[in-house]
Order: C-alpha cells, then structure tokens, then sequence
DNA sequence: ATTAAATATGGTCAAATGACCATGTTTTCG
DNA sequence: CGAAAACATGGTCATTTGACCATATTTAAT
C-alpha cells in the first residue's frame, strides 16, 4: 500500500498515472513558485532578492477548519496564502464568531496588533479550506525588510492599502442595509460566493443566516 | 469698537482683561505649543526638528460645521487637531451620514486613501466644534518624512496602530448589539460622550437616535 | 460506497428597530 | 439679552430581524 505524505510536502504523489516521489525540496519549489510570480507582478523585486525571501519562508499546510492562529496566543508570523482560503475572526462573550476578514490565495494575513506589539490576541486565524501557506517568523521577516528596502516599501503600501479596504468595509457594515451588504460583497467577491458557506459570509456582513436566505430568496423573483 | 480677528489669528484678544494686540505670528506660538508637547511626549524628535515641522506647517481655524475636507475633493493634507474636534464621515444615497472616526485635540485627521493616491473621495471631514488645526501639503510633509527618519518611524507606527483602532471597531460592529456598542463607547471615550450630540454617537455606532435613547432611558432605571 | 456531518432553506412568532411626528429644553449666535 | 436653531426625548405603528425548530440536500471523510 503506498503512504501519502508521511512527512509534510513528502510522499508519494499520483502524477500522470504514475506514483512520483516527492521531496520536501521539489515540493516547495512547486508550491511557492505562486508566490514569486506574485511578488514579480507586484514589486521590481530581482531574482536574488525573491530567492532569499522564499528560501527564509517556511511551508505549512492547513487542514480545513485548522487553525493558523488561535485567541489568546501571540501572532509570530507573517503568512502569505499561497493556495486555498483562510477567515479571520473573533468570538463574542456568548460564542457566536464574526468574521473581520477572509484571505485567499495570493494574499496575506496576520493579526496585525498581536504581531507588531507580540501580545496575546482576541483574534483567530483558521482555514476555510484545505489551504498552503508561506511564513515567516518576526524577527526573521524584520531582518528580510531590513536588508531588502523594496520589500519594505511593498510591505509598507500593503499595510496602507489594508487600512483603506477597512474604513471602506467600516462605512458599508455601519451604513448599508442587510440587501446592500450582500450585493457588495457579491461585485467584490464573485469568486468566495462560491467557496463559502452561507453562514460564513453573514457571518462576515454582519448579519444573520436567516436574513441572508431571504434576501436570496426575494432576489430569484426579482 | 474693538474688532475680533480681522485676519487669520491676528487681532485684539480679551486676557486678564486687557485687551492684546496679537499678530499672526504670536498666535501660531502660542497654538503650537501643544503639537510640541505631544511630539515630545510620542517621539524622541529634538528640538531643531520639532521647529522645522511646526514651522512647516500652516495653522487653519475651523467654525463649527465647517468643512476641512469634502467627497468629490482630493485629500491634500496631513492635518493635526490642536483644538477642538473633527469628524469623518460618509453619505450614502439616500443622504444620510455615518460617521466612521472622531478626531480630538492633539490626534490626525485624514482620508488616508485620497491622500496617498490622491484620488477624490467618497467621504468628508467637518468640524464638529470650532478647531485649530495644523496642516501640511503632501509633498512638504514627504520632505519632512524624508529628511526626518524618528517622524517617518512615528507616522509609520500611527498607521499601524489606526489600523488596529480599525479592526476593533469593526468587530464591534459586527458583533456587538446597540446597548453593548454605547457601553464600550461610554467607557472608550467619556470625554467625547459629552461634546457630542447624540445623533452623532448613534451615526457612529451605526444605530438610530431611536434606539440610542430608548438604551439611555433604560439604563437610567437600573 | 456509505455514513455522518455540514449546509441551505423554510415556518412561526416574539422582540427589536426605525420612520414619522410632536414637544419641551438647551445651545448658539448675533 | 432674545430669537432661532439644534437637541433630547417620547408616542405610535409598521417592518425587519433574529431565535428556534424542522427538513431536504449536499458535501466530506473513511
């Protein structure tokens, strides 16, 4: 009987009609050449410069529903979601969950205030599906912003451009009515409609899963 | 008959009842004062830059109402209260407002997104009292950022820690329920509980008038 | 392939919320 | 100081929303 994966990323691997082995080595080539595609369309980044950050990142893989990071732990490191989709989000006092933020493949995430000042977060990271992650730990990715100041600059532009999606979704949650919500988060994200549960993204608006269905009903006779 | 403020800061001022001559120039000393003892208190600037960036800047006074930044305009500048409060804020269709951030004395005001893009805006910043404000273009400012490294540090760690304020605020929103939104805004910002008309705070917290003073009627008999 | 879990939707009903309007009070500004 | 505007609160009522429960369908895991 062949075994899968016995070692992250290594194992036998059914390819072509034929089982291939696989190395942690070629596969974190295969996996991370997402990420250097997006780090060339997105900085001026050399050859040099996107080796040595994909060699100091490390793989790792989510199972779905596993969690990245949990309340009440410190937020270490900065992750880049090579494959799959991961939510952010928090727990009431009564346990219901609200989801901040949803993070697909080619994009980042962090609890950005447990991880700049290291203290334990009200926060939760978890995949929403089976996903691939790159990460970095702090003072690993400080050193990499240090030596890299293209780096720093494309890190510094992805922290203002988050702040701008927040106050946006801010001004929506405080403002639209339930129907509006939902038609947003449609024209923005045609594509997580399709990966997400329905809880899930009335979790996200804000509102309830009842509420949800009878938009999405009344909106077939329409 | 004595006139009041012929121009900008310069006129005859009531104090220990005299009457004073003022020039502009003794006014922008005497309001400046409290942006240098809060750089002071949040950076490690010297006082040789300290007097660059104030002298830098331009002192703007605001009526109660008055508009420092309208939708449609492009956000030009890096804007510090001195005195008094401001308040941005978004319209929707159908012409109401929901206020997405209050700005006391001695913190920034901007809309991050017009300015680093320099895009018009869907949203606004107006007095709420009558203020003086600080204010520098965007290309004198980014002269000040890179000539002064501990101010480029200082204002990348404001950025940072908005975006905290951010994210909580929009879990609370998310998740809270109108009683438990005032509560936390009662305890996050007594001070401003009292300068603030309540259909304000209820704009804030994405909540009716209605529903605002039902909750303070209910809270009185228990 | 089969079983268990997750998901989407619906019904019902009580509670919460907002729209509209009125009124007494407070604040602002000339 | 006095007039006008802004403000806080209350009443009423229609609508929206959510809680709870049931069920059919789809998806996931072994």
């Amino acid at each position: 009987m062949i075994q899968h994966t016995p070692g992250f990323g290594t194992g036998w691997r059914l390819q072509d009609n034929l089982y291939i082995w696989q190395s942690r080595f070629t596969f974190k080539l295969q996996m991370t050449s997402g990420f250097e595609i997006y780090l060339r369309a997105h900085t001026s980044l050399g050859d040099a410069e996107i080796e040595q950050i994909v060699s100091a990142g490390k793989l790792r893989s989510l199972e779905r529903n596993e969690l990245l990071l949990q309340e009440g732990q410190v937020c270490r490191h900065k992750t880049f979601v090579i494959k799959g989709l991961l939510r952010n989000f928090g727990t009431t006092a009564d346990g219901s969950e609200s989801i901040t933020h949803f993070s697909p493949e080619n994009s980042w995430t962090i609890d950005a205030e447990s991880y700049h000042l290291q203290t334990p977060t009200q926060f939760s990271i978890a995949a929403v599906e089976r996903s691939e992650v790159l990460q970095w730990n702090k003072t690993e990715f400080e050193r990499l912003l240090h030596e890299i100041p293209a780096l720093n600059n494309f890190s510094q532009k992805l922290i203002t451009q988050a702040s701008y999606g927040n106050r946006n979704r801010l001004f929506t949650t405080l403002s639209a009515t339930p129907e509006e919500k939902y038609e947003s988060f449609v024209k923005s994200y045609p594509d997580l409609l399709a990966r997400l549960p329905l809880h899930m993204i009335a979790s996200y608006l804000g509102i309830s899963l009842k509420t949800l269905t009878r938009i999405r009903h009344s909106q077939l006779h329409r």
